[in-house]
DNA sequence: GACATTAAAATGCCAGACAATTAAAAAAGT
DNA sequence: ACTTTTTTAATTGTCTGGCATTTTAATGTC
């Protein structure tokens, strides 16, 4: 375990580097003990703060977790499913937001996926699955709904039935596609008429389920999938039609 | 953009969080140069090295660089697919080696994505795809390959055959799936026989990819998979009667 | 034995300084 | 007037040393 005091990059990133290498090859297991930062920075030949900075880069990956006190320091992190969550939701969303993808590239790549889970989901889900997907319908179709709050509630619907293939790897995989899509779903407003589309073919899909129908899954995620697609070509068509008027 | 003081949080913690969220809603854009280090210690009336320790974990995942000199300081990054792969796969290898997901779950999650990918790159992928497909192929067939380059190989495939579907946030989302799995697959140890039934599958694959056929890619994956796992259980197997052997 | 006190160890945070790097401004030379 | 060199200023990278806070363990007291 090395730096190179030569090379172009800062300290901290070395020995960030260095650490996590360590942890990746299993040399340094779950709820291991580092050296104290005083330590550390002995063994490298520098200074504590470049240490704590080293460290704090391996915090925000959730790979080590510090506690103060005397019998405390930095630990190896167990990283968990559900912190990875959040990191790989952020990540996919500005993945989005800043390499211009268009929505048409990222919904193939979501129904693309999602209809992964399906064959699993109606031979796995639970009652409980189930349950929230027939929940969300219902609160879908309640009147006076804001566009965000219908936008969640999509989100779960399809949360649940990526769960329902009870697979933890793929449910955390499909965590960055459906929910980093949300902001580009909230682009599309929801008139009531295509809400109504949208509830029908979610029925759609939970009765597929709900018989353990792979195939009649898989083609109301399409016609979903198709659905979605419409309804944002129609949004850009109708306000690329309103600037157009604007300018003339 | 406020910090609390009496939060359990580090405030270096606190501190890239709220330039995060920044980042997240757009209001910091890319390109855009953050204050400089005192300045932002002025704001949230913190010290310089606490402010360093917040940007070096905003570095850690990518979302700013820093440039020293005189018209340096830390600029949003353009977080690009290639940057989010690595940490992708780093985040994946950890979350299966952390939390004792077995062989069948991560094999089902791969195999299950990667057949989300088949028509499309049925229908899209270049010559280039399937010259890749064909050529790791061929290097599969060498005698005095390594197991590990075999696996490389195998992970070159399968990569070519995802990047065929012409949608990146597939290829990010799939990196992950697909390279976090060969540490796992390493633990299979290769025979001969075995290399040549994935060679004989690599080719039903490849050639089914050729013919644009997306019903035959997806059986040959199938078989893949089915393969593969039937592997994996021999493997347990033998390891198992044998370290019975060691203790009788 | 139970409880309070103290000591020690570790992280969290700060102040101030210097080094290294980079680009722009100023000066010098032609 | 133009080019080259030098200087200067701004900024990050790093170090030293210190104090505050938190937590545990040891110690002392009743």
């Amino acid at each position: 375990m090395k730096i190179d005091p030569t090379s172009s990059k800062d300290l901290s990133a070395q020995i960030a580097d260095a650490i996590r290498e360590e942890i990746v090859a299993g040399r340094l297991i779950v709820d291991q003990r580092l050296p104290s930062e005083s330590e550390l920075a002995d063994y490298f030949d520098v200074s504590r703060p470049t240490v704590r900075e080293a460290l704090k880069r391996l915090a925000a990956q959730s790979l080590i977790r510090t506690q103060r006190g005397a019998t405390g320091g930095a630990f190896v992190n167990r990283l968990r499913f559900e912190d990875a969550y959040d990191q790989q939701v952020t990540t996919a969303s500005l993945l989005l937001s800043m390499n211009a993808v268009s929505f048409d590239v990222a919904c193939e790549a979501r129904y693309a996926l999602e209809r992964a889970c399906a064959p699993l989901s109606a031979a796995r889900r639970t009652p409980d699955h189930l349950a929230t997907m027939r929940a969300e319908i219902h609160r879908e179709g309640q009147p006076g709904l804001t566009d965000e709050a219908f936008c969640a509630s999509d989100v779960t619907f399809h949360r649940a039935l990526v769960d329902g293939a009870g697979n933890k790897v793929l449910s955390y995989q499909l965590a960055g596609a459906v929910e980093a899509m949300q902001p580009l779903m909230n682009m599309i407003t929801f008139t009531a008429r295509s809400r109504e589309e949208i509830i029908a073919l979610h029925t759609m899909i939970a009765d597929a389920i709900e018989a353990g129908n792979a195939d009649a899954t898989e083609s109301a995620l399409n016609a979903l999938e198709t659905y979605t697609r419409e309804l944002a070509h129609s949004v850009v068509t109708a306000r690329a039609s309103k600037s157009k008027e604007k300018t003339a």
